[in-house]
Parts: structure tokens; C-alpha cells; sequence
DNA sequence: GTCAAGATTTAGAACAATTCTAAATTACAA
DNA sequence: TTGTAATTTAGAATTGTTCTAAATCTTGAC
């Protein structure tokens, strides 16, 4: 995986959000430096605790917003295990999600190349796989 | 798939709820009656509402318990798509859901028969898979 | 059968996650 | 500029889920 330069990461996000409609703030900028610096999955409320670091008047509703704006214009995915509070995910190469449910870990993993025969008149925009297992480090300590 | 007789239902439900050190009490079997009778996929709530009408005093936190009591002892599947609120699935053979983003009606959809490879030391319990897209009634409205 | 121990249910409060609202600010285009 | 629309903000409101303590029900030991 190519890592981008800051700049390059600016232009990207700028013509992914003008081509949904959507303008590019300081805002979005900050949430968006907030997912790609610590890939951990974290929740809209951990993105917010982030982003206040170095914005500290950034407000909760922004951070919704802003995650909705990245989600829309495909910067970002959502990520929804279970019951608890949805993650968001900057990584847009096709992966699916192992979740620990030992330590709560969130690991991308890669999918075998396939398409998903689905019935007739099915039309799929995109799908999510969530594996819910150990992981290698919680199965060891067992 | 063969449709069991309510007898067989409630003699399967006694056998799961007991492998998993539960009672068979008529809340949960209610709960059940519930999902087997109308599977379109509901939330804990649409469950209450529709419990209520043949039990009445059947509480929330009951169904949630329920709810929770089927899942565990593998009678049920917990759906959690998008944002919203985790919907409910009886149909415990391997299959995906299909979302429909235009009706938001869920689907239950084959999966072809293979095994999902994963890095070394990775356990899996069990995947879901969510699939967003278009279903063939709304896709022929459009 | 009777009783104690533990499981379950209940109503309602509490909590957590998300969305909404209305006012203030900002950006863009004419 | 100047008007229009988009965005941000704080905080309230809503929604979904979990917790609590008391009441009820089951079950197994006697």
C-alpha cells in the first residue's frame, strides 16, 4: 500500500467530496487526519476525543457530520459489529473485519477475490463481512 | 426446508435453552413464536410490540433478555446493519442479508459454499454478511 | 408436599449513541 | 459586495439498550 503525501491526501479528499457536492472544511480535514493517523476502528465518540486534540472547539455533531460526509463521498467505510457503537474505517480496499471477541480488537482482512452470486434482480452496491473469532494473540494466552 | 410442528418447535427450544443452562419459560417462548411467525428481519422493539398482543405484560427489558437468551443458545441471529437498531433472524442455516437502501427491507440470501481464509493464528466463531444494494422490486421501479 | 436458592420477569430509571434544532459562521457565485 | 446555500456549533431531544431492585416463578433437597 502506497502511503500519500499529506498534499496528495488533501487533493484526494477534495475531489472525492466536490464529486458528492460536498465542499472541503478544516472540519472534515481534521476528522479525516484523525481516521488515517490511528486505523484502530474507532467509534464517531473516539474520533471526537481525537480531533478536539488539535481542534478543540470541534463539536459532536460536526464529527457525525463529517464521518456521514467521508462515508458518502467513499473516503471512509462504516464498520457495525454487533450492538455497540458504529466504527468508521479510512481503508477502501475490498477487506472484511475479524473481531475479537476475547480482547475487542478489529483487524481488516483480505478477502479471496469472488463475486456473490446473489437471486435474480439483486442489484449489490457493496457488501461488508464481519468474522467474529479470536485473534492469534488472545488464542495463544488461552 | 421442513416446517417443524409447533410440539417439535417447542421441544427443539427446551433442548437449546437447556444446553446453554436456560429455563424454557413463556416469555421466551413467545419471543420465538414471534420471530418464527413473521421473519422480516425485526428489532427487539417491532418483537415487543408484536409480543404484547398475545401477552400483554410482557416488558421490554424481558425481550431484550429473550432476545438475548435465543441468540446465545443459537436459536436466533442477531442482523446489525448500519446505524439502526439490531434486528432479529430465526433462520439459523448459513446465509447473508441483503439489504435493500431504497425499501430497507432485509432478505435472506444463499451464500456459495466455501470457507473464508484467514491469516495465521486467527480463529473464526462465525461471519455475517451484509450486502447493500437494490432489491429486484425497487430496481424495477426505478 | 414444603421450602430455600437461584433464575426470571417487571416497571421504570439510567445510560449510550445518534439525530435534530435554531442560531451563528463561512464559502461561493453572481 | 451581497445574497444564497452549506456548514458548524451547543445543547436539547430522541432512540436503542442496559441496569436495578423488588416481585414472581422453578427446581431440587428434604
Amino acid at each position: 500500500m502506497k502511503a500519500r503525501s499529506h498534499q496528495q491526501d488533501e487533493q484526494h479528499l477534495t475531489e472525492q467530496l466536490g464529486a458528492t457536492g460536498l465542499r472541503l472544511t478544516p472540519q472534515r480535514q481534521q476528522v479525516y487526519d484523525v481516521l488515517l493517523h490511528k486505523r484502530d476502528h474507532p467509534t464517531a465518540e473516539e474520533v471526537f476525543i481525537r480531533a478536539k486534540k488539535t481542534m478543540p472547539e470541534i463539536s459532536h455533531a460536526t464529527v457525525y457530520n463529517c464521518l456521514d460526509a467521508l462515508v458518502k463521498s467513499g473516503l471512509a467505510r462504516q464498520v457495525t459489529l454487533d450492538r455497540g457503537a458504529t466504527r468508521f474505517c479510512p481503508n477502501m480496499h475490498e477487506h472484511g473485519h475479524f473481531h475479537c471477541d476475547t480482547c475487542g480488537t478489529v483487524f481488516d482482512v483480505d478477502l479471496p477475490a469472488q463475486t456473490m452470486p446473489l437471486p435474480k434482480g439483486f442489484q449489490a452496491e457493496h457488501f461488508d463481512i464481519a468474522i467474529h473469532g479470536t485473534c492469534p494473540d488472545c488464542a495463544s494466552r488461552k
